[in-house]
DNA sequence: CCATTAATTTAGAACGATCTAAATTGCGCA
DNA sequence: TGCGCAATTTAGATCGTTCTAAATTAATGG
């Protein structure tokens, strides 16, 4: 029942050559004579032969694993981002291990630990809510590799991939003043993050640049039945916005929910447009009007920038911003006045 | 720059004891003395130890380590279920590799080789379209343990956490009888899975419980793209079926876009129903009927699975099957003749 | 105070790979 | 044939932990 694994030792035996040899043919070494390399290789695959990688990583100091942080997994954004980096770390034979913090930073420490444990070669973190920015440097000191997400903490101390917010909520607001609407409110969320800075401050850029009326901003918790109960609120501002910029997409679908129930019908009397444009901005009704940020781009680019941090561990950090796109849908069809 | 990591070794030289104790210590054996655990974890903290898992796993083969392999990414059912499995593991402090097939056998098989590399305790698989039936053998005999969950191959050789989808479809159908309704067509999927037979089977046994009549079968591919071309088909079936229980939310989402479209309201003009009860369904217009199947408990359910026979190894194979229940909402609200 | 037994602690060999440094082999050419 | 140099191959130490078996220390009873 139990298996006694295949071991280099073992191929070596077999093959009638030693250890080292085995281990430069696994390593693909051009050091090694043809004809020994094909008999090894004959001998690996009769044997059904799996490198150890764990062992090797205690010689090697590489893991090939890299660990992945989120504060969430059922938003969809955050899942296609995963998707990304999970496709191009697979590209380069690497292992994702996954963890989900919930937002919360302590959970999110274990989680390092946990990693730190396991030797991974570098980690791709989207900060909780409410990350010690110090975190990053004591990551340094550990001398385990970090690339932010979505998120940042810290100042511009690591690689960071991303998708350009302020332009986005530009692109939106123009669509939304070139249809002529002039009080646009903002439904914001509660908490703290710096993608939640990044997005207020585009707005307010957005209004300075169109001269279109900050018709006020609204905190809703982050959930579509959150959104839902914020219509009231965004109904009775005195400035009776004629749209409403949404958080993201689930903020919005959830909006527009709340504004039917309230019988003001969305895209109609009042324009909604949402950030991300999930997959879910195409069903719902009126299709939504939203920022296409491409989450599994964002995923990509992450991936690719902590590949490139463990082939160079000194280079120069960068930024890798993904730009967004306007993708028009029914949501916003309302033309004010 | 590098550091250098903290070992056994260096802690049991300033807590002046031996590697063996440090040993015990870390893993809380109680054969280690009151004043020396404290010591030991004394100088652990000081020395900011981390054990290194991989080291561990080389003695005694325990990766702490399971494997998790979806087809899919972005439909919110398999990140939710992955999110239960992460959160079971998490508690149990182990870890989670996540891999995506994206429904190709052969990408699964290079997956799950770099699994038994990184050494995993064990897998749990949601097995890919057209995947060999004779997996299970194959990796029982690797000596990786497995728990099959949502779709199956190979009889029932592994452990398996699932939903009902028997029952599901049941209740769905009973409800739409319920409604009056006697017409009743299925929207399927092309992907020849175990899921899609269960459902299919279900239907065919609905039928004969309730003694509706099979209004015919459609395929689609599975997106809603897919869902929303396959209303023109529906719509045309000699039947006229007065309502569509679909394969899924997305596709059922799809469908009532595509059915709009051609000028037919669903919930008012044709009733639909969806399965599986993703969040999408409360944001869809109009409300979608649905059958909760709730993935992150089927997640957790498949996660437990594999802890218990990781274990136990050689403890009788069990199935785990999730309870499905009825969300009436809005699309199933017509009540026909 | 010594013999036993129980409670702690430990030296040293694993685990499966890689690295270093050195040994061996082969080849061209005098 | 034999020398020098490049091309291959290898022995043995090593990574950080756990295991085995034995050694040490403490505790108990007579």
């Amino acid at each position: 029942m139990k298996k006694s694994r295949v071991t280099l030792g073992e191929v070596a035996r077999v093959a009638g050559v030693s250890r080292a040899t085995v281990s430069l043919v696994v390593r693909k070494s051009p050091l090694v004579a043809d004809h020994t390399r094909e008999k090894v290789q004959q001998v690996m695959a009769d044997l059904d032969y799996v490198r150890d990688i764990g062992a090797a990583r205690l010689r090697n100091n590489s893991s090939r694993t890299i660990g992945v942080i989120v504060p969430n997994l059922v938003n969809s954004f955050f899942t296609e981002f995963l998707s990304g980096i999970e496709r191009v770390m697979g590209e380069d034979d690497r292992v994702v291990l996954l963890a989900n913090s919930h937002d919360d930073p302590a959970r999110q420490t274990l989680i390092l630990q946990r990693f730190r444990g396991h030797g991974v070669d570098g980690v791709i973190l989207c900060p909780a809510e409410g990350t010690d920015p110090e975190l990053p440097l004591r990551m340094r000191q550990w001398g385990l590799p970090l690339v932010q997400s979505l998120r940042e903490v810290g100042g511009n101390v690591t690689d960071y991939a991303g998708a350009d917010y302020i332009g986005g909520v530009r692109l939106a607001m123009r669509h939304l003043v070139e249809r002529g609407h002039r009080r646009i409110a903002f439904l914001s969320v509660s908490a703290r993050t710096s993608a939640r800075a990044e997005r207020l401050e585009g707005f307010s850029r957005a209004i300075a640049e169109t001269g279109a009326e900050d018709a006020g901003i609204v905190e809703a918790e982050l959930s579509w039945e959150g959104a839902a109960r914020s219509a009231r609120q965004l109904l009775e501002l005195d400035s009776s916005p004629s749209a409403v910029l949404c958080f993201n997409d689930v903020l919005a679908a959830g909006l527009m929910l709340g504004l039917r129930r309230a019988g003001h019908e969305p895209g109609r009397d009042i324009a909604v447009v949402g950030l991300d444009d999930l997959p879910l901005a195409e069903l719902t009704y009126p299709p939504l009007t939203s920022i296409a940020m491409i989450p599994e781009n964002i995923g990509a680019a992450a991936a690719r920038l902590l590949a490139r941090r463990l082939l160079q561990p000194d280079v120069e950090i960068e930024r890798s911003i993904i730009a967004p796109s306007l993708m028009i849908r029914d949501s916003s069809g309302y033309h004010a006045g």
